[in-house]
DNA sequence: AATAGCACTCCGGTCGATAGAGTGCCAGCT
DNA sequence: AGCTGGCACTCTATCGACCGGAGTGCTATT
């Protein structure tokens, strides 16, 4: 690829970041002085063509760049300013507070994506891999209810409230909790479900109907994987491409899915570190073609914790939403990794 | 108003209802025959239109009801089916299981609404009241961390995870727990804060920082007041008015911010039982006035515990849609009261 | 190899005419 | 007196034609 033709596809794809509009040799060449006629510029816009990163709505309409030219533009033509990536660095540390509640700290990070890029900003929240039992524990909170608290090895605390029968004492109780922590501790649910089955057998105890209930619990489901949390999705309506009605509502299906999003995100959370970008059908979600979504992991006590970025029109500006969804991911893995 | 107006705006409000069509005195003539010519009709809807109850668009585009004369029709012409509200009351109670967890079964709820309705169900979760304290389990973890578990008077739970002072003891632990329970129950959070400065000015016992850790607890707010959760907005994307841009953004900007929508529930739960229909400009919701709310309060162990209905667009039936949230309501209660 | 010129294509907006739907009013009928 | 049929009028939505603008591809020229 000769370096003319990489310095005119650069030109191309800014010139439609800007406008949103196919692109014309002449407004090309009066946009930017690069001592080249149009009719040059037209030249190389058709190998560019050829080569598959142009392409042309219809006959007489200029040129916008492909799914592929934008690849090649974010992959190797860009550059990103560094006193940028400073800034946003700034800007994410000054307006975030470091909560003490996850929920809230990533709330406030999807809403910073947001406003930054006025894209929809997208956290994903990693279901902490709740492997086996560290500890239970049953508190008595009146004469008919127990409050049983469930530790996880990651630290994940389930509570519940379970009906009490009458004739358990508060001191019977916490000999019951004792023995169950040792029973269970350091055992994945699935042990937890089968030893208290077999203890209901015997019953032994004579707790049979709290046994119930926490088999119930240990059996019920880990309530659906990861979560998502969005903001901002509004914004996107102000863009010019979703001005169709028919592109809105398969995006905001996406939304309300979820589902084809976190094949997306279970990706990027598979594949290394650092900034991932989808262009346009290089995501395979459904009917939007004309988006593209910029993902980064956050981290925290050395694993994995989720996922966040933006969605937005492929016409984005990259390499201002690159660096924000690097600083936004960075700074919430430093508050994570501290804090925990 | 003369029994043939009622009937008359009746059949339009129904017309318009399907259709969605301004409808003129010729269409309505052939849809329904009440042995009336169309310039009968005219006269009628002429002086409909008088009373504020109908309006034309233009010269010559038929009448809609305005918001008063859907109004009417609500209140005094429509009739519910008995036979359709015993359908959703059974279709509701097969289709939504009595989770344990109030999330899950609320987010049932609202997609129960959601795909019976075709439109947005939305459920607010008031905020348990925290008035005071029930009782306080501090449970050792680790080496470095302790489980702080609050019960509410309201039997709602939370906790955290505090950092450990390495000197502390299990058995240690177990006594400040109890006296810190005793301290500290049946307070208010304000109270506790109070006390917990008093203790620690004493540094009686040299838990300070665990105490710190505690203090913040108490002072951090009570986390944003009610939530709401949605279902299915992307559905309405499908309804003819919904067809220009602005319309969509406005709807979903009021999705996102809530705090209008907030106000609205409130005002609901503040008012009597039963369901409650907003249309138009009734409710003071910004640039929707093509809209109609449907909600209704639900209820669990003699309080409201929130509110949940649907929003659609004006033109909806009425007829069907206030059953089905009048049965989701019922059914919530029904499982929350049983269940708690 | 780059450029200027030219013929051609296609899109989008404007204009005008037309068909359709509906109203209001009036005169006549029951 | 009230209903009805008829008629003139109004307004909108749609369709086709037209035209200017923008852009391309090709070719001849420097």
């Amino acid at each position: 690829m000769k370096e003319r033709h990489e310095f005119i596809l650069g030109e191309v794809v800014k010139a439609y970041l800007d406008t949103g509009q196919a692109v014309g040799s002449r407004v090309l060449s009066e946009r930017v002085d690069l001592g080249l006629s149009p009719a040059s510029i037209r030249n190389a816009m058709a190998d560019l063509e050829r080569m598959g990163l142009l392409c042309s709505p219809h006959t007489s309409a200029g040129r916008k760049p492909t799914d592929s030219g934008l690849r090649y533009f974010v992959d190797s033509l860009m550059v990103v300013d560094p006193d940028l990536h400073e800034r946003f660095s700034a800007s994410v540390s000054t307006h975030l507070r470091a909560e003490r509640d996850i929920k809230q700290l990533l709330q406030q990070a999807t809403e910073e994506l947001a406003s930054l890029t006025s894209f929809a900003g997208l956290v994903s929240v990693h279901e902490p891999d709740f492997r086996h039992v560290r500890k239970i524990e049953l508190v008595p909170i009146s004469s008919e209810q127990i409050l049983a608290v469930i530790v996880s090895n990651a630290g994940e605390v389930q509570n519940r409230l379970v009906r009490r029968d009458a004739q358990l004492s508060d001191s019977r109780l916490t000999d019951i909790s004792r023995s169950l922590s040792e029973l269970l501790s350091h055992c994945s649910l699935e042990e937890v479900r089968n030893r208290l089955v077999r203890e209901m057998d015997h019953d032994r105890l004579r707790i049979r109907q709290l046994l119930g209930e926490l088999k119930q619990w240990a059996e019920s489901p880990t309530e659906g994987k990861s979560s998502l949390i969005f903001s901002g999705q509004s914004q996107l309506l102000k863009m010019p491409e979703f001005g169709v009605i028919e592109t809105v509502r398969s995006l905001f299906l996406a939304f309300e899915d979820k589902e084809e999003l976190l094949r997306l995100i279970e990706q990027v959370e598979h594949s290394e570190h650092g900034v991932k970008v989808f262009i346009g059908r290089e995501h395979a979600l459904v009917d939007m073609d004309e988006v593209s979504v910029v993902l980064s992991r956050y981290e925290g006590e050395g694993r994995v914790l989720g996922t966040l970025g933006v969605i937005g029109p492929k016409r984005m500006h990259y390499d201002r939403v690159l660096p924000i969804v690097d600083c936004t991911a960075r700074w919430v893995s430093r508050v994570l990794g501290g804090n925990r």
